[in-house]
RNA sequence: GUGGGUGUAGCUCAAUGGCAGAGCACCGGUCUGUGGCACCGGUUGUUGCGGGUUCGAUUCCCGUCAUCCACCCCA
């Protein structure tokens, strides 16, 4: 046997149709808030990455499926989807031949870690980007797209979290501000705090050593060194989110992994992922699209993980199974008919099987059963000689004797 | 990349340094043309893989791969 690659998975039926049906929620809720499907290719340019993502990021520095390609262009297999959708945003002037900028998009990404509960190597998101609105609204609008898809799923327990981060303009005083505080304690902290001081000091706020955290509670909070449009814009999408009755928590300590974030940053935690806890997350990057050679227009999205998602989901999350008709042939003439009346229920737009093998009856009603069909449909010598078609409820037992041109329509009240 | 736990039938799990088991599932029968319930019978294994110790290893040891948990990171 040849297995599959380490972090990789089969989705398989019983599986897949939770799949679909986080899917399908997505899309709905999608089409609800205008937002339009976009595919992009899974290979990109290395350097797609190296400056959308940033070149201080552990995904860029470490966690890349890159090779180099017959004709010597590099090559990565995406690991994120925002960088693709800035990339197709420039190239193909989406701001002008979209009504709206509004956009998502659904697909496997690859990151090369170590696999555990809700992190894989090959994951899949569900990703939503809106470009060129600066106005607060478009915030909120995301977040309630993100909080409408984790609450209409029925996951129990989900916390929306946010935070502002800042621009530009006020950042750097806030990041001053902070390493000047760690820079005292900094000998106090572990070992992973003293390196983030220099690698990405943010980081120090998703510190879990206790022994850490009254340094860390007193360190400052980037929502108080804000400029006034920044505060202004954070102040009005709190304002949306509370007309809309989403709750949300304000943390200073949700700092996100990427180094495009600005202004509004934001993540929904579900309680049953373990140490992967993460549902979702996002936030606003308005220099990033100018950073890709664009426009200077703004942007704001999330990225949800499917796997995560599925992993959420109640015991109770209706996946329904088509209603579907079952054949019963008896005798080389009972399997000829049965399977032209297979094909009549087929085009006739029903979900209908059969039985290939020639077994006995008891061992096709077994199937009819293990299928969950609602009516099975009984063709032998006997039915054959009347120009009949035996057809059995299955939730009641009940048969009854039909004329073989009104098969199909009888089939249909059933279904 | 680091530390720890676990790998036995399709699934969930037993067992023992000396012939590898159960339940469920699957197949057949009781019921020669009728599912679910019951009973009877049957099939199913390179004990993850490779090496070592041993007369003998599924069991003990080492390596490796996979998986789970934590770190790290993030969806």
């Amino acid at each position: 046997m040849i297995p599959a690659i380490r972090g990789t998975h089969d989705i398989l039926p019983g599986e897949v149709e939770k799949w679909q049906y986080v899917e399908r929620l997505a899309r709905q809720l999608c089409d609800r808030f205008g937002y339009v499907e976009v595919r992009t290719p899974v290979i990109e340019r290395e350097e797609l990455f190296a400056k959308g993502t940033g070149e201080t990021t552990d995904i860029v520095q470490k966690e890349m499926y890159s090779f180099t390609d017959k004709g010597g262009d590099r090559i990565t297999l995406r690991p994120e989807a925002t960088p693709s959708m800035v990339r197709a945003f420039v190239e193909h002037n989406l701001e002008n031949a979209l009504p709206s900028a509004k956009i998502f998009a659904m697909g496997p990404m690859f990151r090369y870690e170590r696999p555990q509960k809700g992190r894989y190597r090959q994951f899949h998101q569900f990703d939503v980007e809106a470009f060129g609105i600066e106005d607060p609204a478009v915030d909120a609008e995301v977040i309630d797209l993100a909080w409408s898809l984790v609450s209409g799923l029925g996951i129990p327990q989900a916390e929306l979290v946010i935070n502002s981060v800042g621009c530009p303009a006020c950042r750097p005083r806030f990041q001053d501000a902070l390493l000047a505080a760690v820079k005292d304690d900094l000998p106090k902290l572990c070992g992973d705090c003293q390196r983030r001081a220099t690698t990405n000091p943010l980081r120090i706020y998703d510190c879990k050593i206790p022994a850490d955290q009254p340094i860390i509670d007193a360190l400052p909070h980037s929502v108080d060194y804000l400029c006034e449009p920044c505060a202004t814009h954070f102040t009005a999408v709190k304002g949306y989110l509370d007309a809309a009755g989403i709750p949300w928590r304000q943390s200073h300590r949700l700092v996100r992994g990427l180094d495009y974030y600005t202004r509004t940053t934001f993540e929904i935690l579900g309680q049953t992922l373990g140490a992967q806890n993460a549902l979702l997350g996002g936030g606003r990057y308005d220099g990033l699209v100018k950073t890709l050679g664009g426009a200077d227009r703004t942007g704001i999205g999330f990225a949800a993980g499917l796997e995560r998602l599925v992993l959420a989901l109640p015991e109770t999350a209706p996946i329904a199974a088509t209603p579907r008709a079952f054949i019963v042939a008896i005798g080389e003439d009972g399997r000829a008919a049965a399977w032209t009346l297979l094909r009549s229920l087929r085009q006739a737009g029903l979900a209908a099987q059969m039985e290939f093998d020639a077994r006995s009856v008891r061992a096709q009603m077994k199937r009819a059963d293990r299928l969950a069909a609602r009516v099975t449909l009984i063709v032998g010598g006997d039915e054959l000689a009347r120009g009949e078609i035996t057809l059995r409820d299955m939730a009641t037992g009940d048969q009854h004797a039909i004329a073989h041109d009104a098969i199909v329509e009888t089939v249909r009240t059933y279904l």
